[in-house]
DNA sequence: GGCAAGTACGTTATAACATATCCTTTTTTC
DNA sequence: GAAAAAAGGATATGTTATAACGTACTTGCC
């Protein structure tokens, strides 16, 4: 009897497949723990707590789960662009394209929570020129622009 | 005897009146507690968290601190365009051109904890547009560059 | 296979960051 | 000076994240 699906969120393979390539690629290992957080994220969809994350687990699994395993987990999954943080809320989305390395903007709506991943190559280029501009080399960048999406101002225009 | 001045970090005049003009605009109360937060950070001139800020004050005023106390004061600064929280770093820094209200840009150094207030409105422009693509109405916006400095990268080049 | 080295993971405890609740004091307004 | 509002203090608790240590599982080599 299949008991491992029995205690982990479905995992589409297409995701599963773009998993195992990316974490491939940097010769890591895709354990069936780091495999199990990632599902439930993916499940989920939307942004979770570390905290959050690990009642949804216990509740799946049936066990005690402890913090640090599971930012252990989630530091494996963003160190291989599956998952990412949102620095302003203090949670987790896992990446909505992880076909390939790249950095993130995120809008993030106050009134539903969505969370609308972009990609602007226009952006990060002007990110590079004002740090080049102060002399500053950068390695990770962070953009989160926090308002209300299309959908909900349409319910509550400002 | 000045009592109070005895109990906290020298102000120079020109940042007690641009803060004092800030809170005017709104008819905000800039009390002694509030100043004295804002003059510790001040003359520390570096991103502060909550709890290193709470040491630094108790120490200098030789009493107890909560922490629900400071929060509230940085809560104050913050609504009135004084201090900014960093928020990938979870550090508070005084602004460093608060006579007027706008959104800020920082680069962070990792090396040597320095971080750089820049104010670009052709980011914010390019900003906007792409909320605006999305249908997205922006509120606030969180840009944050990580890397090092130009000081540090002259030590320890890449 | 057997062993060594490296990586992953579990457990317990604690550090670090932030807020809730309730009550007292101070300031403002009338 | 009394009522209302804002600020501040005290205690407790909630939330987020890491330290320290030991065990088990891979992996690669002989």
């Amino acid at each position: 009897m299949a008991r491992q699906s029995a205690s982990a969120a479905p995992l589409a393979a297409k995701w599963r497949k773009l998993a195992e390539a990316r974490c491939a690629e940097k010769g890591e290992r895709l354990t069936p723990a780091r495999l199990a957080v990632y599902a439930e994220m993916l499940a989920c969809n939307r942004p979770l707590s570390a905290y959050e994350l690990i009642a949804l687990l216990e509740q799946r699994q049936g066990r005690k789960i402890a913090p640090l395993s599971v930012y252990r987990h989630l530091d494996f999954l963003m160190r291989n662009g599956l998952v990412h943080r949102l620095q302003s809320a203090q949670t987790y989305l896992p990446c909505d394209h992880p076909d390939h390395p790249h950095e993130s903007q995120f809008l993030l709506c106050s009134s539903c929570g969505h969370v609308d991943e972009v990609e602007s190559r226009g952006l990060e280029t002007l990110l590079s020129q004002i740090a080049d501009e102060h002399g500053f080399r950068p390695d990770d960048t962070v953009v989160e622009i926090k308002g209300v999406c299309g959908t909900c101002a349409v319910d509550e225009p400002h």
